[in-house]
DNA sequence: ATTATCTATAGATCTATAGATAATGC
DNA sequence: ATTATCTATAGATCTATAGATAATGC
């Protein structure tokens, strides 16, 4: 039976944070173990004895941030026009923690090729996200404040999309796009556009 | 002087193909000379002779497609709803060609990060994306085609968000996203928003 | 003369494991 | 007893260069 002293569970917790800053800068493949040692200041062997391999490390960072990121932003809580608004105020958040957008640009990025260790925690985020908003769409038809015919599938594609790729430009060149703005924009259009 | 074998010329182009499949399948960072060597036949000096470096191996891939697009696809000859559904008859084409878009989405997404060889490729890219797209709207108004008062840089920026994003979203899970099909609504949306 | 190509190799990584020693907490 | 940590190292990369030989085309 496994226990975990005090000290290993705080060890973790600096490995991670390390781990995804290095992620971050460098993408799963340019990342280096010693690197990460070295910056959460233990031996490379030391640092393999909390997580197993390379693989292993990458997935906990993201599950670790899907925790934490599903804790701060809950869309089961809200619907329709609330819920695309939830939205807008998760990318404006965004814009105040560009380290952490950069991880999941690059590892999305990265995880589009068949066999990254990501692809599979990608596309079960996709899926998951894809149906939280849809299903935020949906009720909201139900409600009456979206029209009825909405197809909440493809407006959810929409969304994401919207969001990853605005990610990117504002990333690769942050003084000319304003990620937020435009996004608000998109949003307001389209909850007039669905309006009944 | 270079006057370039024609020999030379063939292979420069056998291993720029080579590449582009060794970058897509695993990235700038993941992919080896030695093996893309390996896959154009020819060993790896032989193939430092023509490319001296890896990261001039990279620039000299993306500009060769950037050529070969632009051919292509050149929105300067359009404007207004046409441009728009050319925009869609390129994403219909992307669904035919998974690895160039695997190419982009993958270099791309490593290139948010400052340092990289193709962050500088990449915000030219975009910047230039944005004229075009946003000239092609602002055309459009002039027209009377759309709205006069339309914001043609948001739009742009959300058209070329939505592109990429969707991309994403296929490569990682094609059986769930219609990509072209999406992208169609958004644009018929899009058009029919901005009529006068 | 220039270009194309090769072998050999320097020098710097990389991940992961083996095995030893020290600290922790039942 | 379990967990944490280290040093040392195996074994496999990786990029880039040096220097030799062969082919090409003015």
């Amino acid at each position: 039976m496994k226990r975990g002293y005090a000290t290993g569970a705080a060890r973790k917790e600096r490995i991670l944070a390390t781990a995804l800053l290095e992620f971050a800068e460098n993408g799963y493949r340019g990342a280096s173990l010693a690197r990460i040692a070295e910056r959460a200041e233990l031996s490379q062997a030391g640092l393999l004895h909390h997580f197993k391999s390379k693989e292993l490390l990458l997935i906990a960072v993201l599950d670790h941030r899907d925790e934490l990121d599903s804790r701060r932003f809950d869309l089961g809580l809200t619907s329709g026009a609330d819920a695309l608004r939830a939205l807008v105020g998760v990318v404006e958040h965004n814009t105040r923690v560009p380290g952490l957008v950069q991880l999941f640009s690059v590892i999305s990025g990265e995880a589009v090729t068949p066999g990254h260790p990501g692809h599979e925690w990608a596309r079960r985020r996709y899926r998951r996200l894809r149906a939280n908003v849809a299903a935020a769409l949906r009720t909201g038809a139900e409600r009456g404040e979206f029209l009825a015919g909405l197809d909440a599938e493809a407006h959810a594609d929409r969304l994401i999309a919207m969001m990853d790729g605005l990610q990117t430009q504002w990333l690769i060149d942050p003084e000319q796009v304003d990620m937020a703005a435009v996004f608000r924009g998109y949003v307001d259009d389209l909850i007039a556009m669905l309006r009944p």
